[in-house]
DNA sequence: CTTGTTAAAATGTATATACAAGTAACCTTG
DNA sequence: CAAGGTTACTTGTATATACATTTTAACAAG
């Protein structure tokens, strides 16, 4: 630990480091909306579901997956939990293969419901990182979904 | 899901949440590091407590846990795991209830040997989040520790 | 039509994460 | 110094996450 060459090193990680912030940043947001939507049973991660599934209307898990960078395997577990408490229901296909899913009638109450909540997180992450965070974070995920095509 | 505020309110936060793209650069930044770090055997988020270990000298948990914006009984399972690993040895404190820790001279070993794998994650990370991405990520982390307060 | 390949998703396993509750040590105060 | 409160961490539990493997179905070649 008293190696000088090593002591350098861990400081310009720990000044530099941009996942260490991105981690940190996500933690602390993240819990801004789970706090704001507990009243409302549902999570932040299933939001995020809910209105990938609201906008597509049919929802192709591995769609999801490549949109969200989301493990097929994280969202198979969160779409069973979802399908569980009736917010969500497999789309019958023509492949047997296919799940795709839907919002129900439940699901998308909740969603509706869930907006004043969502509001509330949304001015306060705003106010964290900054008026421009929804421009960097834009731009940042187009590159991302270029650099992954 | 026919309703029409429904679907407006759904393209909304669509378009507009935050927490959704921070959570999915998370991952995908997460995993770019990850990728890096695998053949040391060595996790992002056991880097960040190396790191922030081999700052301070004598971490103390709920320092580390301020700091890494983290909960306390999530570092506390990462530290017993790193402990087994023999990166990491507590120190005997006067307070009966504290468990500072610092590195040991493996776990510092590792993360001299993980600089070369940090270096090209940071770089592939620098690309896809743009050349502002440390700035505006500490200016985040400032508003974010401030708020905290 | 069977056999090898690809594709879509589910399942096994380990770590990451946080909330709630518990434990043990310290501290204050009467 | 004993009772009650605070502090520092740990443990119980549930979800989140990803990698590796498995399962099932579609497809393609012979």
């Amino acid at each position: 630990m008293k190696d000088a060459k090593t002591t350098r090193l861990t400081k310009r990680i720990a000044t530099e480091c941009i996942v260490v912030r991105l981690r940190a940043l996500n933690r602390a947001v993240s819990k801004i909306y789970d706090d704001a939507l507990r009243p409302l049973g549902l999570r932040v991660s299933q939001m995020n579901i809910l209105v990938a599934a609201g906008v597509v209307g049919e929802a192709r898990p591995a769609d999801v997956c490549a949109a969200l960078h989301l493990d097929l395997s994280t969202l198979s577990r969160n779409v069973e939990r979802m399908k569980a408490k009736g917010w969500l229901e497999v789309i019958p296909d023509d492949d047997g293969r296919a799940q795709p899913f839907r919002l129900t009638r439940k699901g998308s109450a909740l969603l509706s419901d869930a907006a004043p909540a969502w509001s509330k997180a949304q001015c306060r992450a705003k106010s964290i990182l900054g008026g421009q965070s929804l421009d960097f974070l834009d731009r940042a995920m187009k590159r991302l979904n270029a650099a992954s095509s």
